[in-house]
DNA sequence: GTCTATAACGTGATAGAC
DNA sequence: GTCTATCACGTTATAGAC
C-alpha cells in the first residue's frame, strides 16, 4: 500500500500540483517527473482524482511535522507561532520566485466542482490550520481581552494568510505581504492593548 | 470591433470563467453557451488567451459602473461604504450557491505562468479595486488615528475579502464570511476609538 | 508491480466556401 | 463575418506481455 514507488508519485503530484494547480498538471508531467510508467501509476490510483485525494491526505497528516513543527523550531511565544507561521509562507514566495503560495488554498480556489472527499479534505485541512492557531490564542490566553473569539481570530488569521499570497504573487512583491501582516499585527497589538487596560 | 457578437463572446466567457475557471473552460463550452460558431470567436480572438485579456479589460473598465455604483447604491458613510462593497460579495456567494467568489481572485491563483498582458491586468484590476477602498478611507480622513497608512488598511481590506471569500466556499457556509467581516470591522472599530482618544 | 503500446476522447486551432 | 468540416495534438486511461 505504501510502496516507494507509491511514494514518489504522490510527492510529485504534491509538487506539480503546488507549483502548477491541479488542472494544469497533466499526468504524463507527473510520470516524466517522478520516472513512473503509465502502468505503475494506474495500478495505485484509478484516476487523477485519487491521486489529489492522496495528497491531500499527505498534507492533513503531516501538517505537524512537515508544518508546524518547521515553522516553530526555537520559538516558544504563542503569537509569536503565529506570525512565524506566516513568516514560512512568506519565505516559501521569495524561495520560489512567487510560484509557490498556499497549496491548499490554491486548490480550494481552482477546483469548481469537488467531489465530496476532495472537498472535505480540503476543509479538513483549513480545520486543522485553524486549530493550530486557535491553540496558539488559547495559550496567550490573558494577554486578549476577555471575551474574544479565538476561533474567530484565528480563521481571520488564515484569511489574511491566504489574502497576503495572493496580492503578492500577483504583484510578485514581497511587501504588499509584509503590509498585510504589519496590519494584523497592528490589530493583535490594539487587542493585547485593550487586555491590559482592563487590568 | 465592438460587433455584437464579439460582445456576446466575451460576456460569455466571463461569466464561464467565473463559475469554472479559465483552464477548466472550453472553447466549446463558450461556443455552445454563447451560440456562436468556432470562426466567429477565432476571427475576433486569435486564441483562448486573448479572450482572457477582453474578459480582464472588461472588468478593468467596469469597475465603477458594474461594481462599486450598485454597492453603493444609497450608501454615503465611507467607512459603510466598504462594509457594503463586501457585502455585494456575500450576496454573489449565496446568490450563486458559492460558485461566484472574486473573479479576479480565482484568475489570480489559477493562472500560474501568466503571460505579461495577463499579469498586468490582474494587478491593475486588484490596484483599481484597492484604490477605490483607498478613497473611501481618505474619506473618512479624522476617523482614524493620524498616520495611519491607509493604502496598506485597503489592501488589508482585499485581502479580508479574497481570505473570506475562499474559505466560506471551501466550507460552503456563510458563517465563516460574517466572522471575517466582524473581524474586520472590530479592527476598523479599534482604529476608530483610537482616533477619538487623541481627540 | 512494472513495462510498452495504444485506444478513445476532448482540446485549441485552422481551412476554405459562402 | 459566418458557417461547416476537420486537423493535429495532448489528454486520461486501458490492455496485455512480462
Amino acid at each position: 500500500m505504501n510502496s516507494a514507488t507509491r511514494q514518489r508519485i504522490v510527492m510529485t503530484a504534491l509538487e506539480l500540483f503546488y507549483e502548477k494547480g491541479f488542472n494544469s498538471t497533466s499526468i504524463a508531467d507527473i510520470l516524466s517527473r517522478s520516472q513512473v510508467h503509465s502502468g505503475s501509476l494506474y495500478h495505485f490510483f484509478p484516476g487523477k482524482q485519487d491521486l489529489l485525494v492522496a495528497v491531500l491526505e499527505f498534507y492533513r497528516d503531516g501538517i505537524r511535522e512537515n508544518l508546524l513543527d518547521i515553522a516553530w523550531v526555537n520559538v516558544d511565544d504563542p503569537i509569536e507561532k503565529i506570525f512565524a507561521l506566516l513568516n514560512g509562507y512568506r519565505t516559501g514566495l521569495l524561495m520560489s520566485d512567487y510560484r509557490h503560495g498556499c497549496p491548499i488554498g490554491n486548490l480550494a480556489l481552482e477546483i469548481s466542482e469537488p467531489d465530496p472527499r476532495i472537498r472535505d479534505l480540503l476543509q479538513i485541512n483549513f480545520t486543522n490550520w485553524i486549530g493550530a492557531i486557535e491553540q496558539c490564542l488559547d495559550q496567550a490566553g490573558g494577554r486578549l481581552p476577555q471575551g474574544t473569539d479565538k476561533r474567530a481570530l484565528a480563521e481571520f488569521i488564515l484569511t489574511t494568510m491566504e489574502g497576503a499570497i495572493m496580492q503578492a504573487r500577483t504583484a510578485q512583491d514581497i511587501s504588499v505581504f509584509d503590509r498585510n501582516v504589519g496590519v494584523l499585527r497592528a490589530h493583535i497589538d490594539l487587542l493585547t492593548e485593550k487586555a491590559k487596560e482592563r487590568s
